[in-house]
RNA sequence: GGGGGCGUAGCUCAGUUGGUUAGAGCGCCGGCCUGUCACGCCGGAGGUCGCGGGUUCGAGUCCCGUCGCUCCCGCCA
């Protein structure tokens, strides 16, 4: 760090005192993060955002400051005046990059006290998550915290540093928008110029990046916030940050390569060991067979395998029904593991969690026969076929799902992601960056109906008269099986914006209605565009090896959304209501005022 | 909306089959201490066992409800 200016408070930075600088006198300021006192010396670990330095106060020579010193406790603020001093041989401490000196101290100023802290802030243990989101302030004074927001703000500055060498423009959007079609809920504001109207907070800049090219920019980016009003998971929190960018005249190739030198810039400045780009690609019907995931962990085996054609015209009523439907049965070997039944039975579960009807097991024995549920009612060419195709040698577990293709596919990823955790199959410091390429522009839901895999305003390859088998140029980034990004080449005329619409159920009417502003923009000479969006919480987070996107933000919601430390949300005045056009529902109100009065009793 | 885990001192946790006065480490307060760096030694304070109800002679422990934190499913294109 650069030597701060010089004023009354601070002349150094407390952690990069060296010995070299024995001798000089310099004034420096933090917080208590430790004191030793001895009666007579009294050591103080003096912590700022650079590190930490011990403080000596002896009473002979500056008996005023030692008194003073007496009383400091954790936390308290002061500015130190002192000598640095090279420590004694024996007394030097390895353990801190200042290990080697000491600020023996003439004066000491006291700016502020503080109250015995709510949990500890010189250690890293563990501490109920509640109390560190309503201490904030505490908590980010803690290393894990000040680590991780250091490298989050490298993280921001190398993504401006290389778009910025690569001629893009910063350019902010709207936050208070209009709903758009995103797939997830909006955050709503209500509008006093407009009672009865809202505004929409972003879900992403995505139409206004798609404006910003066609208004002629080429090269857009932007840190941008984004909102979903949708439950939270240790990944997702109600606001998030993307690094969101978008390039004219450019297609797949040049966005991915683009983006590579974004985070491959990343990866170079961070201690992270990553293969350097170009990174493979795959497509999304093979890491859905292979791997079950369209954001396959590939750093482990366990893969999955087709099973199906072993099974044509069998006699077992569960295979050949799910054949007959159209289904599909695949499984993996999970190798020589004993798994007691009560494990076996967690599995299970857990495939019927992501919509498996069941997870069949069979452990391969000496002759090669099975030891399964299912022994019997398989031939032994069935057996020996599957025995076969999964590779399994005696002692081995199989494990099969017979289910819709994606079903089947979503059940034995999550039983892979579970076998690999439980027994730490990935390699440490390992680590696997991907492409998702060619996914299909749309699926099927349960209905019937056409919904977009990615966006509707995504450009499809292939024959528009046959959605199901549209692919779509779209392409998602995967780092350690999480999804760190994704993006496509735009739709740039309004034929196929509206033709995408229609197979979507919008009609020209309801499309104009919904978003009119970008089908006009269109007619006015769009480029061809695309563009991508990252995920810079998750980016962060798998950097600094944390498992919560929380813990690399500075004032995060917890899990249910809310924040313990300003009590958002919180209701507001009746005026305030009444100004903008809205109603609390009086049954709302009734189930308010049951829970405050409960919580007053 | 659904399922799992957790809730005991400021913090992290233990608490047996339901049984006397609920414990430990750290922290905190007081005293002593001039080379510590997880300083040490002596002494002390600190508890509505999340909240409400029930079962019982007796509940931290069992049951029901509820609140909160957290993980997952749904949801999140």
């Amino acid at each position: 760090m650069k030597t701060p200016r010089p004023n009354r408070y601070r002349d150094a930075w407390s952690g990069e005192l060296t010995a070299a600088r024995a001798g000089e006198t310099v004034r420096v300021a933090g917080w208590v993060n430790r004191r030793r006192d001895h009666g007579g010396l009294i050591f103080i670990d003096l912590r700022d955002r650079s590190g930490i330095v011990q403080l000596t106060f002896h009473p002979d020579r500056a008996p005023e400051a030692h008194e003073l010193a007496h009383a400091l406790r954790s936390e308290h603020v002061l500015t130190a005046v002192g000598t640095i001093t090279r420590r004694e041989p024996e007394n030097v401490n390895p353990n801190i990059p200042t290990g080697e000196i000491e600020l023996t101290v003439d004066e000491l100023i006291l700016h502020a006290e503080s109250e015995t802290p709510p949990f500890p802030i010189d250690e890293d243990g563990p501490v109920d998550e509640l109390i560190r989101l309503r201490h904030r302030m505490l908590d980010l004074r803690r290393a894990p915290l000040q680590e991780a927001l250091k490298l989050r703000h490298q993280v921001v500055h190398t993504m401006r540093n290389v778009l910025t060498e690569r001629d893009f423009m910063e350019i902010e959007t709207p936050v208070l928008t209009r709903s758009t079609p995103e797939g997830a809920r909006d955050y709503l504001v209500p509008a006093r110029i407009d009672p009865g109207s809202f505004y929409a907070l972003p879900q992403s800049p995505q139409l206004f990046k798609q404006l910003l090219m066609i208004g002629g920019y080429e090269r857009y980016y932007q840190i941008a916030r984004c909102f979903r009003d949708e439950d939270t998971r240790a990944d997702r929190q109600p606001e998030f940050t993307q690094l969101d960018l978008e390039m004219s005249f450019v297609d797949e190739d040049d966005v991915i390569e683009t983006m590579e030198a974004v985070m491959g810039a990343i990866f170079a400045a961070s201690d992270f060991q990553v293969a350097p780009p170009a990174w493979p690609r795959m497509a999304y019907d093979e890491a859905m067979l292979r791997f079950g995931s369209d954001r396959p962990d590939t750093r482990f085996a366990l893969e999955i395998s087709e099973l199906g054609s072993l099974f044509e015209g069998t006699g077992f009523k569960v295979f050949s029904g799910v054949l007959e439907r159209g289904g599909v049965i695949r499984g993996l070997n999970a190798g020589a593991r004993e798994l007691p039944r009560r494990e076996l039975d967690l599995l299970t579960e857990l495939a019927r969690q992501h919509g498996a009807g069941g997870l069949v097991w069979a452990f391969v024995q000496e002759d090669g026969t099975w030891r399964s549920p299912v022994a019997k009612a398989l031939s032994a060419d069935e057996i020996a076929g599957v025995t076969a195709a999964l590779g399994g040698t005696p002692g081995d577990l199989l494990l099969i799902v017979a289910d819709r293709a994606s079903v089947a596919a979503q059940a034995l990823g999550a039983v892979r992601l579970d076998l690999a955790e439980r027994f730490a199959l990935v390699p440490e410091g390992r680590h696997d960056i991907l492409w998702i390429v060619d996914f299909p522009m749309f699926e099927q839901d349960d209905e019937g109906r056409w919904n977009a895999l990615h966006h509707p305003f995504t450009a499809p390859t292939g024959d528009l008269g046959d959605p199901g088998a549209l692919k779509s140029r779209a392409y998602d980034l995967v780092l350690d099986g999480s999804e760190i990004g994704g993006g496509s080449i735009r739709i740039n005329t309004p034929e196929v914006q509206q033709k995408v619409f229609d197979l979507l159920g919008i009609n020209a009417e309801e499309a104009q209605a919904r978003f009119g502003f970008l089908l006009d923009a269109l007619r006015f000479g769009a480029p061809p565009h695309g563009g991508i969006a990252m995920g810079v919480d998750r980016i962060v987070t798998l950097l600094a090896g944390r498992d919560s996107i929380r813990d690399v933000i500075a004032f995060p919601k917890a899990a249910s959304g809310s924040d313990p430390l300003t009590g958002a949300p919180a209701p507001v005045d009746d005026a305030q209501i009444r100004e903008l056009g809205v109603a609390i529902p009086v049954e709302v109100k009734a189930l308010r005022a049951a829970r405050e009065a409960r919580a007053a009793s």
